[in-house]
RNA sequence: GGGCGCAUAGCUCAGCUGGUUAGAGCGCUUGCUUCACACGCAAGAGGUCAGGGAUUCGAGUUCCUUUGCGCCCACCA
């Protein structure tokens, strides 16, 4: 650590120069490395894997978000004793981060086709060096004390062969199969998407009314669509069974305008009769609904355009057409053929990919698909069962809703980087091989083998990170250790992506959930509760606000007034307040060593303890149970402004105020000790939240051991309970109060000090109190006593004494007698309220005895602070 | 079409299983270079907790309902 204590640093404190320095210290010392303990052991683990950044990006507030929560959570558990790992990693997110290498290459003029397979996966395998080391160095920048020996990547070599070995499995049940399916097909991106990455967004579009003449001659059917140019396609036309309007015409066939062949009419229930004309084109090839249709009624696929959205040789004149180009043009035609009955204006969804908000094109095309019901089923279970659950609740909904309607999961894309899928095709007899291993020939008939072409989904590896990272398939000590992991932190945007995936997969591979808490996020807004985005551009880098604040101050914001599952507005004034109270607990910090100078201070607290000091070791007690509890149920946010308040009120405004006489004294080390233990208390629930400045200050502090990450989590302990003493403190801060009121309303300036008499039946309480009243009352001179005969002073009324303070150019009678006046109605309209409720039998009868007492005391304290205000009414005259 | 969330001080939001006089930050007013801190101290103003109804001794908190805003899912072509 440095040699410089924090009594020579200036006033206000430097964030920019303590964090690194910290950083390096923990690095150094190995403290966030955590082993995996034999079965004997009874050193409990808990685990939380980060949702793996993506290398394509940096650090945005919704990363600084999610790690800051899980920073919280891991340090506290591994203060309490845990083994806590949290386990870190970055993931190659193939879809995103090859779009942006072909962006790169295309400045520099280049295509994929140009540098070829191999070339393309160099310069990719670069990138991630690149970017995934910057985002790892800005996770670091926060104060992430991940394991980062053991800092892993989705297509590392362990994760990879999970990979295969999932895919092998899956394939050998039948749960993974090839097959030609509609899917969703990006243009732009030139893959396929799974139904997670479609996008739908309300959009206005044309409902084109069509014609179609009856093959027999005997008229037409009308039917409309918003996308004429897929008539091309058409295979069919189908109206609902229980039409009576076409019931007649089912089985006949009706002639395709400028294509001139027969396609057959067809009922199928999925035609709604009220909508439109009741009859519907159908394009198996084109629409996800028509394909299952053409299922059904044995229909022909016909695809009209090819993988860049330009019509294809199935669409005779219009190939080479745009798909708009070509619905331009087929309008035209349509119309000048007499066709087109009528166009209407028509909102509707349009699904567009997720990476780049390409329309989506839906399309049938041979892909590898994972069967969802047989996983689906056991994932619904492990919650509904309460082996996992979602804090907060209500997102089990959106989890059993995703499953129990999920389609099944096409996984194949057309893309380069990422896991290239373990199957092979035989040029000979056809055969599909899928291994583990790479293999050379067909085991069948020994020819050549052709590895598929294309790689798997992300997310497929994704699914497996929270075992893959631990070793899996192999039975490690690790995955025997910290499999099944505690927590998982991640926004309710990627559930359907990223959770119910994990859950599906730890379920089917290892047997086990893979956590037993789902904690749920909101997403971070910016100030005007916009999504923060790029083409907006009203993101707010972290690190910028890091740099300028320190991560502490970063970290503190957002975890203030956060509640799991809601979105948050991020503004930079709460970075400024939270920037703010790390200087004030600096300062406190440098006010303490300041006071314990070169003197030796003992680490336990002294054998007698003052009244104030067991009114601030009490409160500090409450504290600790409390922030415990609240850290327990995920309610971060609530323990965090605990935490604020203490420090700044009780401990700061009132604790060290009240010391200063002390430390000035003869009894100044009993004061020392407090002011440390309670000091090294606060730091130590503070430092999951504020890990730098806590551990600057500890360092600083006396201290055993080397790490306050490393120091123990303080526990509630009985024997730091002192109810009645907190209760005389209050006593005695409510007079304090009520006389810095009177003199502000007064004007009186702070440096007019006064005598002041006080009236009471507390008489001991107020004497200890005397020297408080000194040095914050503005008080010259205190007595405590009864029945003082003054003149002319002012009275201050509270529950246990009267107050006063003979200012004679000051009293005002009228001014007086009026104030008092109102001070009495307004208690009386309080004890009314009171009275009222413990005059009602049912109340008394019904409501806990600790309420009903509470209110017998209330009303005590409001009688005798009555009384006291009609005397001090009736001495004024 | 289905589901969910939000509505509390001028602004941004907390408020856990119903229990004294509803809290914080920022902003506002007044006073203060008080020997840790002006990124501060002290005092203060400001709320019929969206409207209506119900349950209860007691509702910001539970239930029903209305209104407004937002999100997710579905996809009637």
């Amino acid at each position: 650590m440095s040699d410089k204590t924090i009594k020579n640093l200036p006033k206000t404190y430097n964030p920019g120069e303590v964090e690194d320095r910290i950083y390096r210290f923990w690095q150094k010392g190995g403290y966030f490395h955590a082993v995996a303990h034999g079965e004997n052991c009874d050193i409990k683990p808990y685990t939380i894997v980060i949702p793996p950044p993506n290398i394509t990006g940096q650090l945005h507030m919704g990363h600084a978000l999610d790690n800051t929560l899980q920073d919280i959570l891991i340090r506290w558990r591994r203060m309490q004793g845990y083994e806590a790992l949290w386990m870190p990693g970055t993931d190659h997110a193939s879809i995103a981060t090859e779009a942006k290498i072909v962006e790169a290459m295309a400045k520099e003029g280049l295509t994929k086709q140009d540098i070829g397979r191999e070339g393309f996966l160099k310069r990719a395998w670069e990138w991630k060096e690149k970017y995934g080391r910057r985002i790892i160095e800005q996770l670091k920048k926060l104060g992430s004390s991940c394991d980062w020996e053991r800092e892993r990547f989705t297509m590392d070599e362990g994760c990879s062969r999970a990979v295969r070995e999932v895919f092998v499995r899956l394939y050998e049940k039948g749960l993974i199969y090839r097959g030609e399916r509609i899917i969703n097909w990006c243009i732009n991106c030139h893959t396929s998407i799974s139904d997670a990455e479609v996008e739908y967004d309300e959009r206005d579009a044309a409902f084109y009314h069509l014609r179609y003449p009856l093959a027999d001659g005997s008229g037409h059917l009308e039917l409309a669509t918003t996308r004429p140019e897929t008539m091309l396609g058409d295979t069919a036309v189908a109206v609902h069974p229980d039409d009576s309007r076409y019931a007649h015409l089912v089985g006949k066939n009706v002639i395709l305008p400028i294509v001139g062949k027969e396609i057959p009419i067809v009922a199928d229930a999925y035609v709604e009769m009220d909508f439109g004309t009741g009859v519907v084109k159908i394009t198996p090839a084109h629409d996800p609904n028509d394909f299952e249709v053409g299922l059904r009624h044995d229909l022909p696929v016909l695809t009209v355009t090819d993988e860049d959205g330009i019509m294809n040789e199935h669409a005779g004149k219009y190939r080479g057409m745009t798909i708009m180009q070509c619905r331009k043009a087929i309008v035209n035609d349509l119309q000048q053929q007499g066709y087109l009955v009528k166009i209407e204006p028509l909102k509707h969804n349009v699904g567009a990919c997720y990476r780049c908000g390409t329309v989506v094109e839906p399309r049938v095309s041979m892909q590898w698909f994972v069967k969802m019901k047989p996983l689906a089923t056991p994932a619904i279970e492990a919650v509904k069962n309460g082996q996992t659950r979602f804090v907060p609740e209500r997102f089990e909904k959106v989890y059993f809703h995703w499953l129990e309607n999920i389609r099944d999961w096409c996984i194949s894309r057309q893309l380069w980087w990422g896991h290239r899928i373990p199957a092979w095709y035989c040029e000979g007899c056809g055969d599909i091989v899928v291994s583990l291993e790479d293999v050379e020939e067909c085991p069948k008939c020994k020819g050549d083998l052709r590895q598929d072409e294309d790689t798997l989904d992300t997310w497929f590896s994704s699914a497996l990170w929270p075992f893959s990272t631990l070793g899996w398939p192999d039975k490690t000590p690790e995955l025997d250790y910290f499999y099944p992991t505690n927590t998982l932190v991640t926004g309710y945007d990627i559930i359907f992506f990223w959770v119910v995936r994990m859950m599906f997969s730890g379920l089917e591979h290892t047997g086990k959930v893979p956590f037993d808490t789902v904690f749920i996020h909101g997403l971070v807004r910016d100030a005007q509760g916009r999504k923060m985005s790029k083409s907006l551009g009203n993101g707010v880098d972290p690190i910028e606000i890091i740099e300028k604040y320190g991560a502490d101050a970063l970290r503190f914001a957002l975890a203030t007034g956060n509640s799991p599952g809601n979105d948050m507005r991020f503004t930079d004034e709460k970075v400024e307040s939270s920037r703010n109270f790390a200087n004030k607990i600096y300062n406190a910090a440098r006010f303490i060593l300041l006071n314990i100078g070169d003197n030796e201070v003992e680490q336990s607290l002294p054998e007698k303890l003052e009244l104030e000091d067991k009114w601030i070791v009490s409160r500090y007690n409450t504290l600790v149970a409390e922030v415990t509890e609240n850290l327990e149920k995920f309610e971060l946010g609530i323990a965090v402004q605990k935490l604020y308040d203490f420090i700044w009120d009780s401990f700061c405004d009132w604790y060290i105020e009240l010391c200063k006489s002390r430390l000035q004294g003869d009894n100044a080390d009993g004061a020392r000790r407090v002011l440390v233990f309670v000091m090294k208390g606060m730091l130590a629930l503070l430092h999951p939240f504020m890990p730098f400045i806590t551990e600057e200050i500890w360092q600083n502090l006396p201290h055993e051991g080397e790490t306050l990450m490393k120091s123990a989590w303080p526990v509630y302990d009985e024997n730091l309970s002192f109810s009645d003493e907190e209760k005389e403190m209050e006593r005695i801060m409510e007079a304090i109060r009520a006389i810095r009121n009177r003199r502000a309303e007064m004007n009186v300036p702070p440096s007019k000090k006064a005598p002041v008499y006080i009236e009471t039946s507390f008489i001991d309480t107020f004497k200890r109190g005397a020297v408080f009243f000194e040095r914050l009352a503005g008080a010259s001179s205190v007595k405590v006593g009864h029945d003082f005969e003054l003149n002319g002073a002012v009275s201050i009324v509270t529950a246990d004494a009267t107050i006063k303070i003979p200012m004679d150019e000051l009293v005002d009678k009228q001014a007086e007698r009026a104030r008092l006046t109102k001070e009495k109605e307004s208690v009386q309209k309080q004890l009314q309220g009171v009275m009222a409720r413990l005059n009602n039998q049912a109340f008394v009868n019904k409501a806990p005895a600790n309420v009903v007492e509470n209110a017998r005391e209330n009303a005590t304290r409001l009688k005798e602070k009555l009384s006291l205000l009609e005397q001090s009414l009736t001495e004024l005259g």
